[in-house]
DNA sequence: GCTATTTTACTCATCATGAGTATATATGGC
DNA sequence: GCCATATATACTCATGATGAGTAAAATAGC
């Protein structure tokens, strides 16, 4: 008999680098065992996330746990690493169905510095966009919003039972996917990712029906046709996790400069800005931000220029006295204590 | 031998009434067992929070069971629910230094709407600002700020041992404790928290630190002259979750109208000022606050009036259109299904 | 009718923000 | 050397949100 519950420790470790945000993944990958001749095998991933069983006697905190992990299993050295939320809901592991136990996991957002290593063995870094496509607009509006979202969005929310839950996927459904382009929300990340789970467009959702229908014996053949496949599938419920990962950085970005977490130690605005747009997944004002960031105080010019830009040099800053003080400031996560 | 690990549910459950933010405590307290004669016993606070272990045969969700609890245990029918942290720090629980397993418990923080139902028994519901009066610059900064935190944080600053620690805590201080007014952030509840137990000026540090000394044989004699004592303590590391509540609501409150998750129906504008004013620990601009509301469309006009004011008789609104979007619009957590 | 008290309605200055124009300084082709 | 091209940097302008204040309206108590 196993135990009640397993512990598990996951982290979503991003980087920048290609003008592109991505998401350390590790093979991963699980098939539910000894089928029978009339089942249907669901398919399976194998983009998965870094995670280990909590050990309590190896490690003071989790933080600890975490950084332990990705490094001794991946060759992964953490920067700013923060608790994201404990996942536990019932059959979020599809072994719970064929007799394993409860998995409770907890999230964690990691960042990791660009260039700061290289690639190491068994790791992908993977574009969070090919994860989440209809998160990037930074080349305009993604076509597939129009032309597959809204159409299944809309028949999902015709779908509904009642009056009433129709008119609540209605409101659900224009929160997180406005028509008009202005109210659009890049941080709703999660919002949209479980909208489109519960709609049905992701793999991650048939697939996961199939397994509980296996699991209670039935075939596990396709239920009605998926209307759409969006974006790069992942093992378990690890894209939930990398949505739940996303939505904090945008969330934080509106208020911390997390950015610095992820740039080099001299870096020009330009630069900056690429990686924010890519993180945000929009594009922004070159005027505007420069401003931002100057009066702010949040960076310093250091005297060098970087001529590798095509046109005029750009000058070369580092993080202003203000960055710093949110960098060390806060206790709960954020960097090693060095 | 006891299991490796303990799963814990605790809930900070906070409403407003009385024009106070109260949180739910209940009896709670442990005594370490079998003291020498030689022993000291450290103090033990009997102010804790509702808390259960999971048991994962019985719910679906973390949430499911965190309303289950508070129902069934303490007869508190919760509102809008959130998950705050999984705390898991060695130590946490003191069972721990007597062979008890590591304590995992996952914080949730709750709220029930004001004038909705008695005080359960077995319910003591708390001004916050007992345990934390730091926080409450309502009718201007406390005394204690400036006549003990200040001076008490100024020792604990040039206590450290290297001069990089010292110019860290100074700007830790800076940040939490800023000096001029117009600085304070009223977010950053956990931080000063978190100092204020690092500089010993919580019962709780000195308590632990005796805890910890006992189980290791030792006399559990207070350490050194404690400066002050603020606030009131409670049990385990209860005032931690209860400071990491806060926090999040006075940030959520930044860009969500949660406040109308505690207020009843129909209300007048004062009314909710009041209740954000003491969510906030700050005074607001009654003209201003009033316009925030009518022009964000966050409330209606009912036509209904109160006469109950002692002037002008005040306008009885309902939330919004706007604020009932946000209501229904998030998944995670918040609202019970209905 | 007068005062005290509270609600409600406007006004005004200031600042952050979005958007645009203009200038400076590099590279590469000829 | 001179040009087009590309990028960085500097500055202006309109708009809207925000903080702070004045003033009028509507009640109760005397």
């Amino acid at each position: 008999m196993p135990d009640a519950t397993r512990f598990d420790l996951t982290a979503v470790v991003l980087s920048t680098f290609g003008g592109e945000v991505r998401v350390a993944t590790t093979a991963a990958g699980w098939e539910p065992p000894e089928l029978a001749p009339t089942q249907h095998r669901p398919p399976s991933h194998r983009d998965g996330l870094p995670t280990r069983a909590f050990d309590p006697d190896a490690h003071r905190t989790l933080q600890e746990a975490v950084r332990a992990m990705a490094d001794s299993d991946h060759g992964l050295r953490l920067g700013y690493v923060e608790q994201l939320y404990t996942f536990a809901d019932r059959g979020r592991d599809p072994r719970e169905l064929f007799g394993g136990p409860r998995a409770v996991a907890v999230g964690y957002l990691a960042l990791v510095r660009e260039a700061g290593q290289g690639t190491p063995d068994g790791i992908v870094w993977r574009d969070v966009y090919e994860h989440l496509p209809w998160e990037d607009r930074r080349t305009g509006v993604p076509v597939i919003l129009g032309n597959v979202v809204a159409p299944a969005l809309d028949r999902w929310v015709a779908g509904a039972d009642s009056e009433g839950l129709a008119v609540r996927r209605r409101e659900r459904v224009e929160l997180a996917f406005p028509g008009a382009e202005g109210s659009w929300d890049p941080v709703r990340v999660l919002e949209r990712y479980e909208l489109l789970y519960e709609a049905g467009l992701l793999v991650e959702a048939g697939r996961d029906r199939a397994l509980a229908e296996i699991a209670g014996g039935g075939s596990g053949a396709p239920f009605g046709p998926m209307p759409a496949a969006l974006g790069r599938p992942m093992a378990g419920d690890a894209r939930r996790f990398l949505a739940t990962a996303l939505e904090r950085l945008r969330g934080k970005l509106r208020y911390r400069p997390v950015v610095f977490e992820l740039v080099p130690p001299a870096f020009t605005l330009n630069h900056v800005q690429k990686v924010v747009e890519a993180l945000t997944g929009t594009r922004l004002h070159k005027q505007n931000f420069r401003r931002l960031l100057l009066s702010g105080g949040l960076v310093e010019p250091t005297g060098r220029m970087d001529t590798q830009t095509g046109g005029r040099p750009a000058e070369l800053f580092r993080f202003g006295r203000e960055a710093i003080h949110e960098r060390t400031s806060s206790r709960r996560g954020e960097i090693p204590e060095s």
